[in-house]
DNA sequence: TTTGACCTTCACGCTGCGTAAAGGTGTATC
DNA sequence: GATACACCTTTACGCAGCGTGAAGGTCAAA
């Protein structure tokens, strides 16, 4: 049996734009083509397009497809495992957006107002999934689950008082390491502060204080580009010098 | 404060090309610009910006956005319900799909082959899941849900073989339909003979089998054009020749 | 005055096609 | 054999939300 590209069309459920894309493309290329330049398929290009609309069904990039599809089989089951990653991570991605879109219509519903306590609710929950985002994987890492969670469960159980005075906190911190850089010395007596205002601040987030674990975030700041650059914005070698007072502070390096 | 684009991107964790995008689809400009042309943010733009991140954390294009934080609290509620409902659906298509996935993982994985029996499983899962969003609603309606699972179910449980056997079945109804429809008459005997292999067919999917729902899919084949489509290719009037056999057939219809 | 870090406006690229536009081909019908 | 009409072709812009140059002006510090 010979398909024009309509008949081809018709037959699997697409149209004729996406046969000539694919042609386009090289992943699906006519038989051969008659007289008068008419695509012209038969019985194995009808196959193969069977096999890529079962792959695009399953939300296959075409760029994969075409791998997949002239790949042996212990291949394709490796390409779709890691599919499968991305689609299991694509669907709590989507129960997070859900739950916080029902958050904020509770919200919005709630109070006609924008800016109620249930509507700041929401925001921290975001504020916990972007941490999760950005932080999460090298933090679970390197404490363990159990501290990640506790913190995330921390943050979602603070009243809105108890946030504002956290995020307070966090600028008293920068404003204090910003006044002892001037000093130069990360013994002196700003510098010490500004590591137990940091110190105060960390425990609001973790459910227990260990100095190991203090110098370890220090550490951290220098180290991670993240962190790093949030503190750039202070001074160039703020990162630097709190992680210097932090183990001082934390009587794990002795004064210079 | 006022802040330059690269000052206001730092601070809200996006990229200028972001925030020179915005002003050019008029969702968020600048307060004003400077002598020299550059942008110049305000207050107001910042907690502008940080409603736009945080619907489009929620997956809201920028187009609704824009009517989302301009309008009353009331239709954002909508808006957002509205929202919702496409998320929750996505999530059901999600399911669906790694479902398929791992169905096609494990029959690749099972066998080195891909044509076994496991892939053809797979396939047959996706048959299922295609007829749901095609005819899904409308054979629901009619029919009812417990109809349509039963049906699935049945599908399901078919062993290759009778999954063979059904598809030859329905080639049968095919070519002996464009048989009788030679002879024009949907009394005759041909006509009648393809009538009861589309009974037969059809047995393969109903749990039971009565008249008057033979009849209501027969006359689904004419009013319907997506069936009807199907049956074009056959014939232009094989829809309803099928339609006209099958009443008789059903007797609920006399002969001409 | 010379860096170097900012800023500006184009403008193309990415995915997977939809949707014309402008024109050639095939075949049934008058 | 002309006409109509359904089919085919290539070319190319448009979609969302920016990333990523390119080419060139601006500003503060050294």
């Amino acid at each position: 049996m010979e398909y024009t590209v309509q008949k081809l069309a018709q037959l699997a459920g697409v149209s004729t734009r996406t046969l000539r894309y694919y042609d386009e493309i090289e992943i699906l290329k006519p038989a051969r083509t008659n007289s008068s330049g008419y695509r012209i398929y038969g019985q194995r290009e009808v196959d193969r397009l069977q096999q890529i609309l079962f792959y695009r069904e399953l939300g296959v990039s075409l760029d994969q497809i075409k791998e997949l599809i002239s790949a042996p089989a212990f291949d394709a089951a490796d390409a779709l495992k890691e599919h499968r990653e991305k689609l299991l991570e694509k669907r709590i991605q989507l129960d997070l957006l859900i739950a916080n879109v029902e958050k904020t219509i509770a919200s919005v519903e709630g109070r006609t107002t924008m800016s109620d306590k249930e509507k700041f609710e929401g925001f921290k929950k975001k504020m916990i999934d972007d941490n999760e985002k950005k932080y999460g994987k090298e933090i679970r890492e390197k404490y363990g689950d159990e501290t990640v969670e506790k913190a995330n469960a921390k943050v979602m159980n603070m009243t809105q008082e108890e946030h504002e005075a956290v995020t307070q906190l966090a600028e008293k911190v920068n404003s204090t390491l910003a006044e002892a850089i001037q000093s130069g010395n990360p013994a002196g007596e700003l510098a010490q502060e500004a590591a137990d205002l940091h110190k105060q601040w960390i425990t609001f987030y973790w459910s227990e204080y260990s100095k190991e674990a203090h110098a370890g975030l220090a550490e951290m700041y220098v180290a991670d580009e993240r962190f790093k650059a949030y503190y750039d914005k202070i001074h160039p070698n703020a990162a630097e010098f709190l992680r210097e007072a932090i183990l001082i502070y934390a009587g794990l390096k002795g004064e210079y």
